[in-house]
DNA sequence: CTGAAAGCGCTTACAG
DNA sequence: CTGAAAGCGCTTACAG
């Protein structure tokens, strides 16, 4: 351990200023080129790190971090977490500043995303954490912020061939298949399983549609179960729409013994299952928040899987952060842990 | 959102030199009361919050930070995690600095304990993190270390009844809890389930008896199994001793489904199923590493009850750092998450 | 293109 | 018991 490398030491091996080291590792031009090598090769060579207290009590800049993610309405609460976890990753830069400024779309209407990511572009942020639910509206954004040179991280969807600096969110073919375990070690080998999948315009929806793969990945190579799968769609959560169709499935399968709900909506299932006597169903789904916490903590729903949104926004702001303060360059993707949630730890997660 | 508050702010206010503000601040004395009464008043009036880049900046005050905790030795790799959250948590609190001094006892050795904490305390720490283990000798410790006002944190074990500033770790009870309610859902409700704990002197070991405490206890008010919970002691996990106890086990009791291990030596019973084609046994254990992982991937045990071992050390780690450089005053139990992982999440918790 | 200087908020001697 | 001053390592104007 040899002592700290300040400005000053590269400054006097390289017989120049403090001022002209600055310019050199902030890139801030105004330099002469053989003087800029010296520097940088000096800075290099004593593995010069800046000391960001330093840098934190001299300036403070304030970066601008917008946040484009889905409105959180009606029972769904899965995106009234993220907010939560991106100032507690504001909190914990400290005493680094940040303003934050939440830009809200209506989870399946293009014509609002656009509109919101037209304000955000306004705003002129710094960096942009944004959830690209909408493939090609999202795309669109992307390019205006390459164009912008602003930078910019995923959270919850992933879109590839983008410039995005990061993703940080759950690896959903193996969430699929971690659903599938719990149920098949839930349910005896001989009785059928049933898919729920709830949502508008399932093509759209990549999320869903891996956990499904995975799901059905799961039996081909290692579960026991060796029943009929059943899938079903089910277009919102509406009761009397999920009584009607479940109705209808649950008459022409009567061997039916589990339930897997590829969606945060299985609420919805549980609910209809509780009401109809059904609960002996080995029931598992996503999410662990508002109505899925009671259901779980009453033993409707056997297993949820959870993926902590809270702290997965709060590393995604952080990414972003370090990369715009520290200039850190994060790994293109980061699946998260995934978490196996029933009535009894359910607790202990905050 | 008020402009931050400074000594330079609070000094004006009281109408005294920043000096004096900071040795009230600082309790260092030599303040008349009066003065020291009125700068308090203000400091908190004004919601006073110190600049930590500041005070990074200011004082490389490294602090001596000495670990005290079992050997790592054998198949029991458990202990091996600890130092690495440790030495995450001194990295991450850069810029500041410490020094750490890691004292390794052999688990069940009180002399060896002894020995280690009186090396400890010639070293003349500012803060321990311990794992009192063996609790006589553990409350010794923490009264020599009271009387020499050294703060100290327990990591994995608690004891009541000390001036320990935290505890972070598991609650075993409810850790016992969950293990009884993975068992319950994988077996049918008529089957025996059978209770290891392996352990030289499962008296001096509180933890496990809480774990059984708790795994029994959930079959008083939630569980569906019905049939017979066998509860057997193994000392070591010599496979000849495990083997001849087991097998007089299973003899006597055919019925038995299901399989509990209370301690992180799972591996050994894995392994003597593994061996004696016992394989559809239902097994639940502790702790992800070394063997229990191969065992869990091979899908020999089904579910392993995790506790992060790297996260729970950094973060008590931390908790003793904000104590000796910010004056934080941590809670005084603070439970950790409880990890259910199969074989198919296994590979998302690094 | 480059250097010298001021100052961020705090702590640490030193002088009185 | 109290104040004035120096300095931590960096960044930001300003002067040349």
């Amino acid at each position: 351990m040899s002592k700290t490398v300040r400005i000053k030491d590269i400054a006097q091996k390289a017989g120049v200023s403090i001022g002209t080291v600055d310019r050199v590792l902030h890139n801030r031009g105004e330099v002469k080129a053989t003087t800029k090598e010296k520097v940088m090769a000096i800075a290099e060579k004593l593995n010069y790190k800046p000391n960001i207290a330093a840098r934190a009590l001299k300036s403070p800049t304030t970066y601008k971090i917008a946040i484009l993610i889905p409105l959180c309405q009606g029972d769904n609460q899965f995106w009234k977490m993220h907010p939560i976890g991106i100032e507690n990753g504001k909190e914990a830069i400290y005493p680094f500043k940040a303003t934050l400024e939440f830009f809200y779309y209506e989870m399946h209407n293009p014509n609002d995303f656009m509109r919101q990511a037209s304000a955000l572009v306004q705003w002129q942020p710094n960096g942009v954490i944004m959830a690209p639910i909408l493939k090609n509206e999202s795309v669109e954004l992307c390019h205006k912020l390459d164009d912008l040179e602003v930078p910019y991280v995923f959270i919850d969807t992933n879109i590839d061939d983008t410039n995005s600096l990061t993703f940080i969110g759950e690896d959903a073919y193996q969430a699929g298949r971690v659903a599938a375990s719990l149920i098949d070690s839930g349910i005896s080998p001989d009785k059928d399983i049933l898919i729920v999948n709830i949502a508008k315009n399932l093509e759209n929806i990549q999320h869903l549609q891996h956990r499904n793969q995975g799901f059905l990945s799961y039996f081909m190579d290692a579960g026991n179960n060796n029943a009929l799968k059943i899938s079903v769609e089910i277009p919102n959560t509406e009761p009397q729409e999920v009584k009607s169709i479940l109705d209808k499935v649950f008459e022409n399968n009567p061997n039916i013994g589990g339930v897997f709900v590829s969606s945060s909506r299985t609420f919805a299932v549980a609910e209809y299952l509780q009401k109809h006597q059904k609960q002996n169903l080995f029931l598992v789904g996503y999410e662990l928040f508002g109505k899925n916490s009671d259901f779980l903590q009453h033993r409707t729903i056997n297993f949820l899987i959870g993926q902590r949104p809270i702290e997965q926004a709060e590393k995604t702001f952080k990414k972003l952060f370090d990369y715009l303060a520290h200039n850190t360059i994060p790994n293109k993707k980061d699946y998260q842990p995934i978490d196996i949630i029933n009535a009894e730890n359910m607790g202990l997660l905050k």
